[in-house]
Parts: structure tokens; sequence; C-alpha cells
DNA sequence: ATGACCTGACCATCAGGA
């Protein structure tokens, strides 16, 4: 009877391996991203800025690896996509709000686990004192909003490019991004109402263990560890509790024609 | 060091990134 209830239990363990990453560029990335799916294998595999306006390709990138795709796209900027495992039983819970004027959202549910997985590129929001951060800011509360309006219905992940430096301590030198919207108080503001939300940061003073997620492409090429982190795992209590495994993958950093961003990887064994 | 690099749009150079 006992040996029943543990081979019960053991078929009920849903492992999920989650992997966000900001591309720049798709097409530019094809090779990298082929990359990552045959030696990862994520569930869930969420994109930023997939520089590209065209969903039959997009779809079709990921459908040769068998995966299905959710994609909100735009000429030139932004872009997102969400592509997963065809086995999972999925619906797109996107928010047209969220993609008014640019595409930097979307969600889906995986129905079985009531887990809502919500992808974001948040706006870069530079130069202060111009529309494009009051558009940022606006933008972080309309996010705000419509997860406060899914959170007691379903766990939550909330994951991609944030575009924001939380705390002085996740960037390698604070000093030169002072007057940088990605650290400006207003902007620190709207990411911990996020996190008010009843979400952690399971990254959070993981740097010198990790790494930090982005390096930008003039200073990287001098061999400089100089970072920031700004992508990022935000997740409801009960799913922090089922992490098996955290990692910055900085070798896609390191290989030919890379991103400046590394990607973020995440394993549930729900 | 007000620097550097990368991408798309498009063909010379600029906007945008962070």
């Amino acid at each position: 009877m006992l040996k029943i209830h543990a081979d019960a239990a053991l078929l009920l363990v849903f492992k999920v391996k989650f992997i966000s990453w900001n591309v720049n560029s798709l097409r530019a990335r094809e090779p990298l991203v082929q990359e990552i799916i045959k030696r990862e294998k994520p569930d869930i595999l969420c994109l930023q800025e997939l520089k590209i306006d065209d969903h039959e390709y997009v779809s079709n990138f990921f459908l040769q690896f068998n995966y299905q795709t959710i994609t909100q796209t735009q000429k030139s900027y932004n872009g997102v996509s969400i592509s997963y495992n065809q086995n999972l039983d999925v619906t797109d819970l996107t928010i047209s709000e969220l993609n008014k004027t640019q595409a930097r959202n979307n969600i889906i549910l995986l129905k079985q686990q009531g887990i809502a997985i919500i992808n974001n590129y948040f706006p870069n929001g530079n130069p202060i004192g111009t529309d494009k951060f009051t558009y940022k800011l606006e933008w972080m509360d309309e996010l705000h909003e419509s997860i406060k309006k899914i959170k007691d219905e379903y766990e939550i992940v909330l994951t991609g490019d944030f575009n924001v430096i939380p705390e002085d301590n996740d960037a390698h030198d604070i000093k030169k991004y002072k007057k940088d919207a990605l650290a400006q108080p207003e902007s620190r503001k709207r990411f911990n109402k996020l996190l008010n939300l009843d979400l952690l940061d399971v990254f959070k003073n993981e740097i010198k263990k990790l790494s930090y997620t982005f390096f930008d492409y003039k200073t990287y090429k001098f061999g400089k560890e100089e970072g920031i982190r700004i992508d990022f795992f935000l997740v409801s209590p009960f799913l922090k509790s089922k992490i098996m495994n955290i990692k910055v993958l900085k070798e896609y950093r390191e290989m030919e024609r890379p991103s400046d961003h590394c990607p973020i990887l995440m394993e549930l064994n729900i």
C-alpha cells in the first residue's frame, strides 16, 4: 500500500525547465537559439527583443524543434515569444493593453498546473525626463494592474528583461547608472510593487555565485566583468519552494556573435 | 574618456539599445 502511494506520488511529479533570454534579434541569434534548445531542452522558452515583424517566421522557426509558440511582433524593435513543449496543455492569456503600442508581453497558462507564465520586455526608458521614461513607468503600472487581477487565481512565473537595476549591488558600478532610467527611484519603486504582489526574486543576492545577466558589447570586449542584473524570474511562494536549479548561462555570452544578455534558467519540480 | 559595439533598415548613416 505504501509502495503504491510512493509510485503514485512519483507519477505526479512535474518537472519543468524555464529559460528566459533577451536575444537582441531572433534572426541574428538563430544559431545560438538552436544551440540552447539542443543542449538544454527547455520546456518553456521565453524570448525578448525578436526585432522582426513576422509571426510565420517566428512560429516556424520553433516548430522545427517541435515547440509551439505564441508571439507578439513588431518591425525592427521589441517583440516577445513563448515557445513550449508540445505535450503541455496551454492557453494564451496575453493582455492586449500591454501590447497596445509596442510588442512587449505574452502570457500563457499551463492549465494542468495552474501556472501563469508572464514574459516581458520592459521599456528601457532612457533618457530620463522624456516621454520614453514616462512610458516605461506607465507600462510597469499597467503590468502591475494586470498581474493583480490574476495572481489569486494562478501560481505566477514573471520573467524577462525588466530593464531595472533593483538595488545598488545589482550593478558592478552603480555610479555609472545614477542618471540611467534603469536605476531611478521611480523604476525601482515599481519593481518593488511587483514584489509586493507576493512574488520572490529567485536570483536575489546570488550574483557572486551566478553572474550578472547583461554585459555591454562595448565594455565586455575588453574582458571586463562589468555587468548588471536586469533579467529575472519572480515567482509565487509555492513555486519558490519547488525550485531545483537556477543558473545564469553565461557561456552564451562568450560564444561567437552573442546577445548582450545572458540566458537565465530555472527548473521546478512540482 | 561625452569613447568603445551590435542590430535593422537599407546602401550611408542613423535610431535604439542599456
